[in-house]
DNA sequence: TTCATTTGATAACAAATGTTATCGTTTGTC
DNA sequence: GACAAACGATAACATTTGTTATCAAATGAA
């Protein structure tokens, strides 16, 4: 699982293998809670195969905020990093196989990295991108229109229309699933 | 204007003096433009007095991302650090007063910052508190009805509505400014 | 397989929001 | 002060989107 990330992390093999050692390795059916409505995170996830949900539970309404898979890692960031409450519930979607590493661990790994200038300004650098990513997606909604919105997502990230079942795609869009059969029933109308 | 911001950063009297030297001070009137649609952004700006809006030219409508206000910081973020193209136009609300630093001076105190883990530590916090509100907004957006976030602004942001034209506050709410009229108009009904 | 659950499409109707046009008020400039 | 431009309210109508209900197809568990 690792092994493809090695060579973008200029440390010693000791430093390397020690932090690798502090992942583990579980195994989740579909639907699994990873992190509830209030509780405090204190796993990182990578996925080495699946699909996770990240979502918010508005007044009984599901509002997907992110979709996750392989390779990718997962939190409820801000509950993560600032020892909140989870305003979010993390669950898998499809059957997942997972790598997770404890935040004590890992914000020594953090403090330890920040000291590498090359890997501190990866750092700095991934905070901006994410940054950017977030202003993206939010003007996406004030400036498109929702059949809009849903056509970028098939060019921007087919692996979400193809893997995701589509109510929780009308909640990513903020859209209701009527809405989003409509779009989908007046795409194919047009072609 | 530098002077109460001094004791926030542990500098050597001759360091600060040799950023706060970069600085350049203008006064422009209402309406200015100080970065056009397409321009790369240079200059980062400092209000000292005044008020300043960031917006997109969607088809020719206006789509206002952020206002700035006594004491921020403002640039087409996103342009102002990859050097692209801005897509956002900045420009006065208010005749205001304004400092401004080259990107060359900045990106050179940036990179001497980093250095010091205390003002480091510091700059990334405020790239993850940047992500954060992102994060917040965007959800108002999928979650909150416009009357909604209509009231959340006079809560959080007093100062916009206040200081900021109605339509140019329609247009940073995504409703047209027919809609933020009839929400006003309901709102005083139901006192 | 069989049954229950999940998922997705569609219709009918309701509510929210946009568009265009008009008018009065405020503001800025000369 | 007088005029033009900017700003904001409102009405009438069009369009978009949500809600509820129903049904069919796909999926998963026994």
């Amino acid at each position: 699982m690792f092994e493809q990330f090695r060579n973008k992390f200029p440390l010693s093999e000791e430093k390397w293998n020690e932090y690798v050692g502090h992942f583990n390795r579980i195994e989740v059916p579909a639907k699994t809670t990873l992190l509830e409505e209030g509780e405090i995170s204190k796993k990182l996830f990578i996925i080495e195969k699946g699909c996770i949900r990240v979502w918010f539970n508005n007044n009984g309404k599901d509002l997907t905020s992110q979709f996750f898979f392989e390779n990718q890692s997962v939190a409820s960031i801000e509950s993560f990093m600032k020892k909140f409450p989870s305003p979010a519930v993390v669950e898998t979607i499809e059957p997942s196989v997972l790598w997770w590493i404890h935040k004590e661990n890992l914000d020594i790994i953090i403090e330890e990295i920040k000291e590498i200038p090359e890997l501190r300004d990866r750092l700095i650098d991934m905070l901006f991108q994410r940054t950017f990513d977030y202003m993206k997606h939010f003007f996406s909604f004030i400036k498109d229109s929702p059949a809009q919105r849903y056509l970028s997502l098939i060019q921007e990230k087919p692996q979400i229309v193809q893997r995701v079942p589509q109510h929780y795609i009308a909640s990513y869009l903020g859209i209701s699933t009527v809405h989003l059969s409509r779009i989908k029933s007046k795409l194919l109308q047009n072609k």
